[in-house]
RNA sequence: GGUCCUGUGGCCGAGUGGUUAGGCUCAGCUCUGCAAAAGCUGCUACAGCGGUUCAAGUCCGCUCGGGACCUCCA
């Protein structure tokens, strides 16, 4: 490819240039939510930067299948109620069948990727609807001798397994420190006395009695371990070894350290050529998770509910927010941040809508081509978005010196201007402009009327009748713009 | 305790050893009936100490601070 595309490898911790395994075929998986809650600000990260990444290999030619799954078969909690499945806990608090909380939460999930326009994925397998390809896989394991069954769950065998293959490759744990316990001593880990040795752990579950959530399977009636439903769906999707996987840092160990196990010791071959892995959100420089019980809702961002919100923020504002950190930085929520990004985007935004308003002139005082070079650079570096968007900045700075006439563009540089933000603004950043919605032509006729009628009050310097058309309207969230010659207006 | 990341100007945040990141805020100017928008100009930086180097925010060491993972988590 022209541009050459460099991505920071968990694996090797290193950046390293892109090279698909098939091109121009690219596989990609990035770990999916579990649904038994509301999404949260914590989520939009991950989905947003791997959105960006699947919008720019697409847009470098790449043939993307992205798969992003949807776990739904809950998962151990290490709380109170030993070996209770979450989405049945959960399910016995609100009196709802488990399946009917993982729709609730699936569909606001999928709201709210919507609003951050997040949805451009190839496939979206639920775990549920897998528990056949993780049977299979278990027990292939077990016959490699990589896995054992133990009072009807089956563990994967990591004493084993480490004997053949390294095991910690990705996180840099070392098996010797996990068998000797080492930051473990305060806790009280659930099923221990089944397991062979402290680091194994589950590729099936026996379901105890009270626990709803269970399917059928040549060890006992229960459900797959955490692990094991990413092996067996990517496996399924993409093949035994694919190029990308994603997911956030928080992740890497043990999940993504068991699919390496798993897949190894089921097909003998490393699944992924590139891991990877986005920072967290922090609130106040602590992570935004779950547990800690410190996390805003996505819905609560765009109602604006949530106590801790000075306003509402839309899906795009959140988005570009994003992008203005580096994807493998923390970043720490804040409601100036999201303030300025709210601003930062209308000026990109209105800047875009103006392109189409330029006057080409005969000569030309600027440089539009050097822009994209830049973006293209700074997109190759590891998928520097912070820097594509100050470089968009300048594009912002062109437009408004041209339709302000302290700058030329010829009608070539219109065009490349037009190219530029609707291949960086739309296509890979994957901003969209929000303000253009309502039944345009109508509107726009009443505005004109309305603008015509408060010029000629300013004409005969009735100002009181100007500044109040003026005012009404901001009232109606539309701002009119005295230019030069001319009036627009802004619907905000 | 182990592994790893991190500390940038009023705020948020980029930074591959040598030239202005960018945004937001604030101040001044231009434009304007006024305002907004837009343009121009300006402002305050690299936690501390020491070292390597012709040159360090950018590499090394130490000190102090913050965080992640080691357990479900994006």
């Amino acid at each position: 490819m022209e541009h050459p595309l460099y991505i920071t490898n968990s694996l090797t911790r290193t950046k390293e240039q892109f090279i698909p395994i098939n091109s121009p075929f690219v596989g990609m998986y990035v770990c999916g939510p579990t649904v038994y809650g509301s999404p949260h600000l914590g989520h939009a990260r991950p989905y947003t930067t791997f959105d960006i990444l699947s919008r720019y290999l697409r847009h470098l030619g790449y043939k993307v299948r992205y798969v992003r799954n949807i776990t739904d078969v809950g998962h151990l909690e290490n709380d109170a109620d030993e070996g209770e499945d979450k989405i049945a806990k959960k399910a016995r608090l609100e009196q709802l069948e488990p399946m009917e909380i993982v729709e609730l939460y699936t569909s606001q999930f999928h709201d709210a990727m919507r609003a951050l326009n997040n949805n451009h994925v190839s496939i979206e397998p639920r775990a549920s609807g897998h528990i056949i390809e993780q049977v299979e896989m278990i027990k292939k394991i077990i016959a490699n001798g990589y896995a054992y069954e133990s009072n009807g769950s089956v563990y994967l065998d990591v004493v084993k397994y480490n004997v053949d293959y390294p095991y910690g490759e990705l996180s840099g744990r070392v098996v010797e420190e996990l068998l000797a316990g080492a930051g473990n001593e305060k806790r009280e880990l659930e099923g221990q006395e089944e397991k062979r040795n402290a680091p194994d752990f589950a590729l099936w579950k026996k379901a105890s009695l009270e626990h709803i959530m269970r399917w059928p399977s040549p060890w006992s009636d229960g459900f797959p371990g955490w692990h094991i439903e990413c092996s067996a769906m990517s496996a399924k999707y993409l093949g035994t070894t694919f190029d990308i996987h994603g997911g956030g840092m928080d992740l890497l160990f043990p999940h993504h350290e068991g699919e390496i196990a798993q897949s190894k010791s089921c097909n003998g071959v490393s699944p992924v050529k590139y891991w990877m892995h986005n920072n967290m959100i922090t609130i106040n420089g602590q992570k935004m998770g779950k547990s800690l019980g410190n996390f805003i809702n996505l819905e609560q961002f765009f109602d604006g509910s949530h106590p801790l919100l000075l306003q509402a923020y839309n899906g795009m504002t959140i988005r570009f927010f994003l992008m203005q950190a580096h994807y493998r930085s923390p970043l720490d929520f804040s409601n100036e941040g999201l303030q300025a990004a709210e601003k930062a985007l209308q000026r990109i935004m209105n800047s875009v809508d103006l392109i189409e308003k330029l006057k080409p002139a005969d000569s030309s005082t600027v440089d539009v081509s050097s822009i994209s070079n830049a973006c293209y650079a700074a997109m190759n570096d590891d998928m520097n978005t912070a820097i594509v968007i100050s470089h968009l900045f300048e594009m912002v700075r062109i437009v408004n010196s041209a339709y302000a006439g302290t700058e030329k563009v010829t009608s070539d540089d219109i065009e490349s201007l037009r190219k530029l933000s609707n291949t960086f603004v739309f296509e890979i950043l994957g901003l969209q402009n929000e303000k253009e919605q309502s039944s345009a032509s109508e509107t726009d006729g009443l505005m004109q009327l309305i603008i015509s009628m408060r010029a000629t009050a300013r004409n005969n310097k009735d100002f009181a009748t100007s500044d109040k058309i003026r005012d009404e309207l901001l009232k109606l969230n539309i701002r009119l713009k005295d230019e030069k010659d001319t009036v627009t207006w802004v619907k905000e």
